[in-house]
DNA sequence: CCCTTCCTCTAACTTTCGTTCTATTGCTCC
DNA sequence: GGAGCAATAGAACGAAAGTTAGAGGAAGGG
């Protein structure tokens, strides 16, 4: 029951030396290794590992398209990335690629080897600083609806008919008032929201985001 | 420059165990530690430790709300979920009242030690199991909306940016053409879809109504 | 090679949106 | 019996949105 891997990485040193350390464990069993996403792409679906180590920065093709393209083909691959890269752009288009684990190459190889067996087992293993990312994008996402000031029932009334796309004028002829008035209501509406226009206060009150 | 450390458990074991084996470390200077999340919030503001270690099943207040309490008078002071607690709902909880670090009790005790150093050089140390919770919810809320059929791939993008509520010209910068351009493609969007504005627009094309 | 589609752009419009200021009425709360 | 708020409204103005007409380049299919 040892699990299969692949590793695609370009840099000989590093490649040999995780192959060499990862084979110390009766665990695993190296299927292959590549020096570019293209190999990659074009062998793994025939290995079909329980999980391939990634780097990000390859000649030619990077590793994250390759993500993308092997993930086709080997739907049950899970992708540990094990990269330098540390910005925020390269993190979450990784993760939004499909990587399942990232771990930055100051990690121990001890510690790399049991992320690979946290991953195989369903985990997501990531380096802490990598992790504190994704905790700031939930956090952004989840951060409790600030004291919207709650609408007043005309307002709320507007505000239906606004989401439908309606003019002002439609508006005004449908609740018997007038334009100046609709735009009183709408502005107000904008302001207990605070957004700027039409768009921003639907996405906004109907929580679409 | 040790890191200063308090530890909220009601466990008797668990908590001279932490305290124990943490003290070893010359790294980490433990101020006090609490059995109950009430004792917590009165002591910890005037201890203001760097981080705080916490349980989430304490009698009488739990440790969710003992960190919505404490973080309040003493904003500056790191959380560390150390817990049985694996199910969603605690954990994302936990997270959104401002914990920084998850461990299941089943870390190390070494792992616990490495992971306070982390904790407290801005990462977000957490069991892989966590980690892949957190995932989850970053792939769910990253996903596209598919695109509209008959609408040309440029066309589908210009849809996007309009539906976010984006003025025309910040369009027109982010997707690197003219104004006019954007216009010229919002226009085509209208015909095909056979609406007068932006609203009705993006009603139609993801089936709100 | 022509035809069509898509993407791009200029230019000159008209219409609608959104802001700002002011003001009246009616209602409630203390 | 003010103070405050919700709803109503007029007027004037700048800022966007949306329309129309015309045109060129690139790509792909018949």
């Amino acid at each position: 029951m040892s699990i299969t891997l692949a590793i695609v990485e370009d840099l000989d040193e590093v490649r040999d030396g995780l192959k060499n350390f990862i084979s110390l464990s009766s665990d695993f069993n190296i299927l292959d290794t590549f020096k570019t996403a293209e190999e990659a792409v074009d062998e793994i679906p025939n290995l079909q590992p329980d999980i391939v180590i990634m780097d990000i920065s390859l000649p030619g093709m990077n590793g994250i398209e390759c993500i993308r393209r092997v993930k086709l083909k080997s739907p049950n691959t899970q992708f540990m990335m094990f990269t330098v890269y540390e910005n925020d752009e390269k993190v979450f288009e990784a993760l939004k690629a499909g990587a399942s684990g990232y771990l930055l190459k100051n990690t121990g190889l001890v510690q790399l080897i049991e992320s690979l067996k946290e991953l195989y087992n369903g985990g997501s293993p990531m380096s802490a600083n990598i992790a504190r990312k994704l905790l700031t994008v939930f956090m952004n996402t989840q951060k409790e609806t600030e004291p919207v000031e709650s609408l007043s029932q005309r307002e709320n009334e507007v505000l239906q008919l606004l989401a439908k796309g309606l003019l002002y004028k439609e508006i005004a002829d449908q609740l018997h008032i007038s334009i100046a008035t609709v735009r009183q209501h709408i502005h107000h509406i904008y302001e207990k929201l605070h957004v700027q226009n039409r768009t921003e206060a639907i996405n906004k009150a109907f929580g679409k985001n």
